[in-house]
DNA sequence: ACAAAAAGTCAACACCTGTTGACTTTTTTG
DNA sequence: CAAAAAAGTCAACAGGTGTTGACTTTTTGT
């Protein structure tokens, strides 16, 4: 009944003060070029508060991941439309339906991913996300079709190498390239990985 | 005529010896993971010449991508035999000729650039040798197709993608993946690019 | 309103980083 | 052989890192 009811509790406001700065920072750095101390001011709190609220650097870092959407909708489509749906949200960084609704699932934690798989201590962090968040879905819309191990491995590899090339790297050929071209025939080309 | 010319000259010495140690080292870590102190103990000599060899750390580095191969024979090729050539050389880090010659063209040091990819110190540079050193190549050898430049921007994000989920995440996936079904079916999917 | 608990601040610690300049040792040259 | 030049060593600098514990302020419950 005190007034901290109503307004959220302070600490609340803090925590995701912090994890909102988290999110912004991972996502153009990777995890040993963003500081504790940067991560602090960016959240208008003292440094120390990191380590107060997630223990350490990497918890917080881990958070961020704990937060990641369920990908289990991104699959949830006839194998026939799965590339063109992968190639939208690979590179339109957001997914709508037919309908016009959008789901609420961004690529965004894919770039935080890629901007730090260079840093040994997150590494084992990034893979087993990549593995069981990002490929278990997958590997489970493909499971009645042959081969379809090799078949999420090569799609999972294609998805990441756009995005790095693209939103990472920024390399000239991307950026160059006609955005609905590509997107044409980056879904044609998921799509006849998963016939084949 | 002195005894330093039947041997090689003594600062030609270690000048290779701390280019090898920093080969190494850079495939294996990310270039803010690897310390001019690590280079230099690793070549057996002082942290120090480092940078009278090469000026500093960046100037290392840089050097490293100077030595790097002329890939123009990657793809020196009829379009046709492309997609398997370059998965070849993809999945099996090295290349040899259909007479069973070695071309001595090696895909290691496409994981060096990988690994500092994060780096925003690193990454303008690792950006020109892609686009300089790696693209402008394979869009010469394209050169005659239409979209040529959008079908250059898959086949880069392909290659890379797989080597980063390959070799450097290490995602279970591929790792579990049978080795010749994957050759096969990324081979054919670089192929239809092409011919698309 | 008072005491207890939570939230936030501050300074310091121990360690590591790339780089530099003075110094010593080795090699080459005249 | 002696002098000049090159090669290598060493210690220090200035700055940055994540983390911690003591302290102060604010909020909470009675």
């Amino acid at each position: 009944m005190s007034r901290s009811t109503s307004k959220r509790k302070k600490s609340e406001i803090t925590r995701e003060a912090i994890l909102e700065s988290a999110r912004e920072l991972f996502q153009q750095k990777s995890y040993d070029q963003v500081g504790v101390r940067e991560i602090a001011s960016r959240a208008g709190v003292d440094a120390a508060m990191v380590n107060r609220y997630f223990g350490s650097k990497m918890g917080l870092f881990d958070e961020l991941f704990s937060e990641l959407e369920d990908y289990d909708e991104l699959y949830d489509v006839p194998l026939s439309e799965l590339g063109e749906r992968l190639a939208r949200f690979v590179i339109e960084g957001e997914l709508r339906t037919r309908a016009g609704a959008t789901l609420p699932i961004r690529n965004d934690r894919t770039l935080t991913i890629l901007r730090s798989v260079g840093c040994q201590e997150a590494l084992p962090m990034l893979r087993d996300v990549i593995a069981k968040r990002l490929t278990a879905p997958l590997l489970r819309a493909l499971a009645d079709e042959e081969q379809a191990v090799e078949k999420a491995a090569l799609i999972v590899s294609s998805c990441f190498g756009f995005i790095l090339i693209h939103r990472m790297i920024g390399a000239a050929c991307v950026m160059e390239a006609d955005r609905d071209t590509v997107k044409d025939l980056l879904s044609k080309n998921l799509q006849a990985i998963i016939d084949a």
